[in-house]
DNA sequence: ATATATATCGTAATCGTTAACGTTCTCGTT
DNA sequence: AACGAGAACGTTAACGATTACGATATATAT
């Protein structure tokens, strides 16, 4: 094996060996006092670089114009400070190439990934992929990506959510919360940053962030009026959790319209669930236990609704006849139940869509205003109720 | 006005006026040949930047432990090549400080997003938000995340989708066709690329693309099978678009079926629809118009399937007792029509999770292997059929 | 002691774009 | 002609992270 030469003063002589670092031998030159290590012969690729996936990249496009990156990004870029013809001459060079702009360079520098990430408790149930297929279509037409998480009805999951989405990878975030957060705290140390955040649907009362909700309490007030002209005075309401706001406004109109009717609240009448079918038939089987004498039955959604109808019909209990059935959300199943559903539509593709253009709205004009904004809803009377 | 100096030789004189740019009045000195404005005192702000998100960059921990970025990165990553206790102070710091790293950064350099591009039809649709939920599950566990677009089963809009995609932004990309997509050239260009790309449910035929499907064949084959044990023989089959594999593979199914009972094919029994409601009322008045004789209905999806039942019991026609009515996915509602759907069911979420597992497969193996997945599915009898 | 190996860290290039700032040149004006 | 204005570019420093390579100090072996 020949002696290395110093790269500085070419000489072989007093060159020590300076260990071996990432498999190559490495030495040092006691003249030149110069650490080094014996190289093959590097290859200055400047033109024409090897690209795997075939995407071309601005400079790709700039040495085939001769010019630079900066012209290039002025062309496509449409500033006025180009010439026409090699503004045109780029353009055309650069639908030859099939460029495609790097988004994810475009959003480091920017500062704007034109994305928005949506929490939502799950994909599975109507009401969700609904909102979330509004949220979609807005954004898409205001150029915007959609990032979806589901939180599965977890807290912790959500919290993990929150935090992957908040790596400057999105400019807002939309939030629906799962049934289990009671804390958020998780959402607190995100607020007054950069990126806004909108609550939609199920909402954390009293948190200083924009909100986009169902007319709950008009709703629920409206629907109880009804039941209650029908001569219905033994109205139980199927709720949520109690922080959700959902379930503190349906209450709220719930109340409003028994105390309308001068009507006492009977505790017994209310019950709080998960939204999981085990809970909500736990419920229903309590009340015709203790309470034979229930009349109507309002759900806490459609989904629930239709089984409810279902159980009590597998019990013989006429509906409407015995108990009238109302749900909350009109989906699809409710028109496909025998009887029919009557329900409370709360416009569910609209508060998604109201959500995504408030948030689009607060992230162009970059003021986070404390909104609330309550998305109109309608009764629909069907067979049920 | 006193007359601007020139930077370099410090004289006021020989100093012309070069034009205005940018709204500042620009100069020129003879002597130094050199251009300058008049500047503000530059502040050179090396440390404390002005952040105004509250974000801490890998610089910012490097400048408070007293080290380099390289060597912050390398604590983060937990690289081999430091000092552990550097590295842990470097970590505890991280966290005190609420560092979070940019994703655009390290995906830009590591040239991966780890996300999932997902393009479906509608959100609206159960099969498809259930299938949706399922690739974002698999696709969470795996450290990815998702992104939706939905082309609204419109050609265009799946073109534009995917276009506004492919830019950097995903490692891979699911794709479940629209039903009016015809061409597939919008896809080919992007074949055999860095990035891969798995069709799902509804799929180009003949396309060299990695697919996950529901196994239509031997789900039609087994549901035509059963229904003329039960004696059907006049029995009709909904399709979508002839170019969709749902389409092609359910056929065969049913003509494999047809065929092992003598039965002959009567192309008057099929119908092609579009998934709309219409285009299912108008194919099933068509039939009753002009096949009074039909006994079973296998129809497209649930959905079609259970607005064909309810349309049957608008005309009084008896549904199993005339014609039975079989629907494909197995979604919630059939469990609720009166009388309950029979139906195969497809797995349809986990048809969501196969894709989402093969295309993540594909990205970390780097190969592309042309594979095609069928999801073993199940009759299910209920009372309609 | 001397020579080598290793641990640990810094420097700088890089990813692909954007934009602030400099430069050159061509005009028109006086 | 001399000067000033503006058009049309090029240079270069960001954005925030990773990493190849270089450099030093210390540990170990001879």
């Amino acid at each position: 094996m020949s002696r290395a030469k110093c790269p500085k003063c070419n000489k072989p002589e007093r060159i020590l060996k300076a260990g071996i670092i990432r498999g190559k031998q490495r030495y040092f030159c006691k003249d030149c006092n110069y650490h080094f290590v014996l190289n093959n012969v590097k290859k200055k690729v400047t033109s024409s670089r090897n690209r795997i996936d075939g995407q071309s990249s601005l400079r790709d496009i700039a040495e085939a114009a001769g010019v630079s990156t900066a012209t290039v990004s002025r062309a496509l870029n449409n500033r006025p400070d180009i010439n026409k013809e090699t503004s045109q001459l780029i353009k055309n060079l650069a639908i030859s190439m099939n460029y495609q702009p790097n988004i994810l360079a475009q959003s480091l520098v920017n500062r704007t990934t034109h994305t928005l990430g949506v929490i939502i408790p799950s994909l599975e149930t109507t009401i969700f992929s609904t909102m979330l297929s509004g949220i979609q279509e807005v954004a898409a037409l205001a150029g915007y990506r959609v990032i979806i998480c589901t939180s599965n009805e977890k807290h912790e999951t959500e919290i993990a959510n929150i935090q992957a989405l908040m790596n400057n990878m999105i400019d807002g975030l939309l939030i629906c919360h799962s049934v289990h957060t009671s804390s958020f705290e998780h959402l607190r140390i995100h607020m007054g940053k950069r990126i806004p955040i909108v609550q939609f649907y199920r909402v954390a009362v009293g948190l200083p962030v924009s909100q986009i909700l169902a007319d709950d309490e008009a709703g629920a007030e409206e629907v109880t009026d009804y039941l209650i002209k029908k001569g219905c005075r033994k109205i139980a309401i199927l709720l949520g959790p109690k922080e959700l706001s959902i379930t503190q406004n349906r209450l709220k109109g719930y109340q409003n319209s028994l105390k309308k009717y001068g009507i006492k609240v009977d505790n017994k009448l209310l019950a709080h669930v998960d939204f999981s079918l085990e809970s909500v038939l736990k419920s229903l089987d309590q009340w015709l236990k203790i309470k034979p004498e229930i009349d109507a039955i309002i759900s806490i959604s459609d989904r629930s609704a239709v089984q409810i109808i279902r159980h009590l019909k597998e019990k013989k209990v006429p509906v409407p006849g015995k108990i009238r059935v109302f749900g909350f959300g009109n989906e699809f199943v409710g028109e496909i139940v025998d009887p029919a559903l009557s329900t409370f539509n709360t416009n569910t593709k609209l508060i998604g869509e109201e959500a995504a253009r408030l948030i689009i709205e607060q992230i162009i004009t970059g003021k986070q205003d404390l909104t609330t904004n309550l998305v109109p809803g309608k009764m629909i009377i069907r067979k049920s109720g």
